[in-house]
RNA sequence: CGCGGUGUGGAGCAGCUAGGUAGCUCGUCGGGCUCAUAACCCGAAGGUCGUUGGUUCAAAUCCAGCCGCCGCAACCA
């Protein structure tokens, strides 16, 4: 048993604001494999929590009027209230501003520090003061800034920085012996393409420009930057000391698998094994990046009114529905998208209609036959052993899939048998049976494998749906609910007698259920909205003088083109009165070059010129931000160009 | 020529590593059944597997080019 031990964890969620349905998925992914493995006989730890240091929520906190330890509490309420609603089976959840944490994270930075994994230094020589970017030496083009050919000047921006580059061939030839390491492997070669295989830069791991973080125990005008605070949960929850590591450290690490977004592969491929290399310790077994969930096309914003809340499904369709859904909908190469539509859709057809109407009828019909007495099986048929065959087959192959993290395939296994199941009643329709009385024997044996695969069903499910397997299995009232149960079908007591049948999933009207859920969404839209017009905070006052500084200049558009190399840029030459002028602008996304000319915009025409992807700009054009994009503000045609606006 | 992914019947996906009658769910149409949550089962229509070329007896699957979409990186004066 003990070596049978299993630690799973998901990423620490930034403790910003209120998750998502799509932030939701990855700590529901991460249960139900928590789950699946306590019931295979591992000793199993699950990990999740909050990331609360950091600049951004020093910000909201002062936008709030409260102090970040204040905000985080809130936010870390509500994830945990979250994680109580999707049943999330956590054996820990570490917070970064746990004073435990905090004080292991003080000592793995002095650790690495007195090593010398941890060096200080500063930017000197490398700053290109117009693009406000620091540049590595091996960046350099001819030893000027690679971006805009001018000469980089040095600079005193003192912080501490993590060797990478030592540990570089280290990482390249541990990723090649162990290509089980990264998961899926499409991640895996975009990590070493993209990032290892061009050289590591050494990595930043402390700031001076914001306070809310761990201080640096031996220079406190530093603070930790994220990764060496974040990333070191993982370790500390666990009791990871360097002056000595507690029983539970030694039991459960290395971890089995860190669960993570696409997003975050990059720093636990690359910063976090050189991080475990240096400390000593060993390597996690695996590292699993998931796919996002989308609103249809788009990504969730609560100004566009397209969020779907964890709440609001459960609240419309059950804590279950919801996990089913999530864990059903993600494709396996790329990003899932969820809708009302589908939701519901899934919901009725899968759950409603296959599963839950299958138990019904089963448990009906045994009542209505034997009185709810489950019957010893006698003879068997070809088709019988059809389903039986299915059913410990299905077994096998949802322990491939969970141990391969393709949970969409495991569900749909699952449900698969359902239908199996459905069929295997047409195909023998014990209504004809019961007719008579010759045949009780089939019948009772029909209704055993029916029962029986009910079961399967039930234990099948319980990772992914635990109170509705516990239902199904409270209904067929067997005491057999393990996995090991299933390692041969006809585990199911006889003699028993099954409970009441009650609906597990109520069939709901789609349209009905539409009409709630836009309304839903009408509503979140207009908290949204309320919530940004008391949030708005307006720039410190300026006087009429400071206004004057600004040389606002109508200008006609005259031509436009894309600028290379860039998605977002246009390259505009106008006409401002005083012979033309070039501008470049980052609304390329949101207009086509034809769209502009020839159209009146306003300029700022005394701003200083910079370089942007290489092509000189003077000035810029204004524009208002709104939830659907960038938008240009055209001016009246009569006003003529080179007109000062004020 | 920055990196990677993806393009399969109306919709959403699997199949591609180890070429050989194109599969699943939903939807549509027709039929069957009645134990059941107007549920279940069967059948049918519907695809030149993005495109062009190559390798092969044989390509959705391998190779090359091209086009579209997505993500990352860069970038938003």
């Amino acid at each position: 048993m003990s070596d049978k031990k299993f630690y799973i964890t998901t990423a620490i969620a930034y403790a910003s604001k209120k998750p998502h349905i799509g932030n939701t998925y990855e700590i529901v992914l991460t249960d139900a494999v928590a789950r699946y493995k306590r019931m295979a006989g591992f000793d199993v730890y699950m990990l999740t929590g909050t990331d609360e240091h950091g600049l951004k929520i020093e910000e909201l906190a002062r936008e709030e009027g409260i102090s970040p330890k204040e905000h985080v509490d809130k936010v870390v309420a509500e994830i945990k209230d979250i994680c109580k609603l999707m049943n999330i089976s956590y054996d820990g959840f570490i917070r970064t501003t746990d004073q435990k944490h905090e004080k292991v994270v003080q000592k793995i930075f002095t650790k690495l520090y007195e090593q010398g994994d941890i060096y200080k230094s500063s930017y000197e020589g490398l700053y290109c003061t117009p693009c406000e970017s620091f540049w590595t030496p091996s960046q350099l083009v001819d030893g000027k800034c690679p971006d805009c050919g001018r000469e980089v000047k040095p600079a005193n921006e003192e912080a501490y920085f993590l060797r990478l580059s030592k540990y570089q061939d280290w990482l390249e030839n541990y990723i090649e012996e162990h290509p089980d390491f990264i998961v899926p492997e499409s991640r895996r070669k975009e990590m070493v393409n993209n990032f290892i295989k061009p050289g590591l830069q050494d990595l930043c791991v402390s700031r001076t420009t914001f306070t809310w973080s761990i201080p640096v125990e031996f220079d406190p005008k530093h603070v930790i930057y994220v990764w060496i605070d974040a990333l070191s949960n993982y370790i500390t929850a666990m009791g990871y000391d360097p002056d000595g590591s507690s029983e539970q450290f030694k039991k459960y690490w290395p971890c089995d698998c860190h669960v993570i977004g696409k997003d975050i592969m990059r720093f636990h491929s690359i910063y976090w094994p050189i991080m475990l290399k240096a400390l000593g310790l060993e390597i996690p077994k695996k590292l699993f990046g998931h796919n996002w969930i989308l609103f249809g096309e788009d990504k969730m914003s609560k100004s566009r009114g397209n969020v779907i809340y964890s709440d609001d499904v459960v609240e419309f369709l059950g804590v279950d529905a919801a996990r089913y859904y999530l864990l059903s909908e993600m494709p396996l190469n790329s990003d899932g998208s969820i809708t009302y539509e589908s939701l519901i859709e899934r919901y009725n057809s899968d759950l409603a209609n296959t599963l839950g109407n299958l138990v019904n009828r089963t448990v009906a019909m045994s009542k209505k036959y034997f009185g709810g007495i489950v019957k010893a099986p006698d003879t068997r048929e070809d088709i019988d052993n059809e389903l039986m065959n299915m059913a410990v087959e299905t077994a096998a192959a949802v322990d491939k899939c969970i141990e391969e993290y393709r949970m969409a395939d495991a569900v749909s296994a699952v449900i698969s048998l359902a239908r199996r199941a459905n069929k295997y009643i047409d195909e023998t329709a014990p209504w004809v049976l019961a007719r008579d009385e010759a045949s009780a024997g089939r019948l009772g044996t029909v209704l055993y494998n029916l029962l029986e695969t009910i079961r399967f069903l039930g234990v099948l499910f319980t990772p992914i749906m635990p109170e509705t397997s516990e239902k199904i299995l409270d209904e067929i009232n067997t005491g057999v609910r393990t996995l090991e149960s299933l390692s041969a079908f006809g585990g199911l007591e006889t003699g028993i007698s099954v409970g009441e049948a009650v609906p597990l999933f109520p069939r709901i009207d789609p349209e009905k259920f539409m009409e709630e859920a836009a309304a839903r969404m009408e509503q979140h839209r207009n908290e949204a909205s309320g919530e940004q017009k008391e949030n708005i905070e307006l720039a410190p006052e300026i006087t009429i003088d400071d206004f004057a500084k600004l040389e606002i200049r109508a200008a006609r558009v005259i031509s436009a083109e894309p600028v290379k190399k860039s998605d977002k840029l246009l390259c505009l030459q106008l006409d401002d009165g005083m012979g033309g002028r070039q501008v470049v602008s980052g609304i390329a996304q949101y207009y086509k070059p034809e769209e502009l000319i020839g159209k009146k915009v306003q300029l700022i025409a005394n701003l200083k010129p910079v370089k942007l992807r290489g092509v000189e700009s003077f000035g810029m054009i204004c524009a208002a931000d709104t939830p659907d994009g960038v938008k240009v503000i055209f001016l009246d045609d009569s006003i003529p160009e080179g007109a000062k606006i004020r």
